[in-house]
DNA sequence: GGGGAGATGGAATAAACATTCCATCCACTC
DNA sequence: GAGTGGATGGAATGTTTATTCCATCTCCCC
């Protein structure tokens, strides 16, 4: 979009009224596009001179140059996908790397077994039972994000780490009313398979996510999730996997709703404390 | 589309000239949408009065209710799969949160900078630089994934972590040659801004993964890469973001080729002779 | 605390525009 | 072939809109 690339390199020398207009012009391409300068400046609380002004720093004429760029873009975006793809020199890597992610989701999402995300969205809500889990190394950054999305909405919400000795030791402390989500995607890590038996075994309630309901995990697992993680270059591809990491905790704020949001609102409210506030 | 219905309506009735404009307005509705009256005439070869006529004769005010009609149609093709699918009380939950990612995919591999993509994946490739990566709160796990999978190919790459003294330590070792990849969303984390800066102004090549040209770290740095984050629950998805880094694993690769690839062998070589393999 | 430079919004101005009116044209009828 | 009805485009008109200018305000520096 040639408009956020301009905004993007004059943004240091914005002054702050010209800086939410740009913001609105981003969030909002549609009031630039249909809309006039006065629809603008309110929009963004501004003054109508601020509008003009901010058009010609980006280097615009003034706003109708700049709505004219807007419009060319919108344009562009509302042909239809298949003819946009083929035109722009589209490299055909980034082509390939869409299509297959979108694959990923498409495929994770799309065939999900119903019944067992409903079963295992229960379990991580529910509050009387610890979460544990328990990844492979090539999933560590996503089941991290998940780890710390959930802890975001609930207490005890565990990522099983460390050497083998310290993972042993947790498994072995697990109890029956325990949640363990491993995650393991094709070459299948020995001492997961393993941690995941042994916990299995203890009565742990056990949910996997993996690449095929084949998978060693799957096998000692009351539910397993899907995912599909075909990627492009050296590694899988986890986009489908955190896909379904997003559904899940959604689906677990939900029926965690009061919990959740006084947890929400206290973190919020350490954040802001601790400055951690940004603004500008 | 409700001139199309409009138009099909009237139509027995419309004059030839009339007709003409009809026909222009439902094949080029952006020419309504965006143009003037004069351009619609001159579209469909007539006169600015039968532009007008034929509007009053859709029922409509005049051809400023005829254009705000056609733009009201093309704003709601435009608006993102984000807002259109919490809108009709679409409690197909699963659904919600597939079209939410796919868009999320879409508009970040979709719309990316391809230079800007280029020269950063040249910068991570450059087995001469060390690489950092330093990430918000909430993007934490995805950034780990990406440190994880860049680690696989290459040496010296290094999640910035702990600490804000330990934070503030590396990023004054940094050097001229180093690179610095920051990942930050939205609210964004004031010490996280704090020492990109402090980096960018120590000459370290600096590139921001943020959802906005507008981000604080955005403005300190050589190349922005916007990602798409939209989220169906209380947290940003950063599934766009996850699968936007696969593309930048990807191209380094590519880049490292044999390097990587032997780098690749070892790891193999080492998981396959401590275990780990658990074929089944 | 006082002075200055830049930022900001409101009002004046000029351009663009939709709308309306009217003269012309065309087709059809008697 | 002359007359009549509607259709059509060009020009006048009044409104909307972008733009420019300027007074006021704010923040920073001395």
């Amino acid at each position: 979009m040639e408009v956020a690339d301009r905004i993007g390199r004059t943004s240091t020398s914005l002054t702050t009224a010209e800086r939410r207009v740009a913001e609105v012009v981003l969030a909002n391409p549609q009031l630039v596009a249909f809309g006039t300068v006065a629809d603008l400046a309110e929009g963004a609380g501004s003054g109508a001179a601020t509008v003009v002004r901010l058009a010609t720093k980006l280097g615009f004429e003034g706003f109708s140059a700049l709505q004219a760029s807007v419009q060319q873009d919108l344009a562009n975006q509302l042909r239809p996908a298949a003819e946009r793809i083929r035109d722009p020199a589209a490299h055909d890597t980034l082509n390939t790397h869409l299509q297959l992610e979108l694959g990923n989701v498409q495929n994770t999402l799309g065939y999900i077994d119903q019944e067992a995300l409903a079963d295992v969205v229960d379990h991580l809500s529910d509050p009387t039972r610890r979460v544990f889990v328990l990844s492979g190394d090539a999933s560590k950054g996503v089941s991290a994000q998940f780890v710390g999305d959930l802890s975001a909405l609930r207490a005890n919400v565990t990522m099983v780490d460390g050497n083998d000795v310290a993972v042993r030791r947790t498994v072995a402390l697990m109890e029956e009313n325990d949640v363990l989500v491993t995650v393991d995607l094709r070459r299948y890590d020995r001492w997961l398979v393993d941690a995941s038996r042994t916990a299995a075994q203890a009565g742990v309630w056990t949910v996997s996510i993996a690449d095929s309901v084949l998978s060693p995990v799957a096998a000692c697992a009351q539910r397993t999730l899907v995912v599909t993680a075909a990627g492009a270059g050296p590694f899988d591809s986890h986009v489908g996997t955190l896909a379904l990491m997003n559904v899940l905790v959604a689906g677990a704020a939900i029926k965690l709703r009061g919990v959740a949001a006084e947890r929400l609102d206290r973190a919020e409210a350490a954040w802001r404390a601790s400055n951690a506030l940004s603004e500008r």
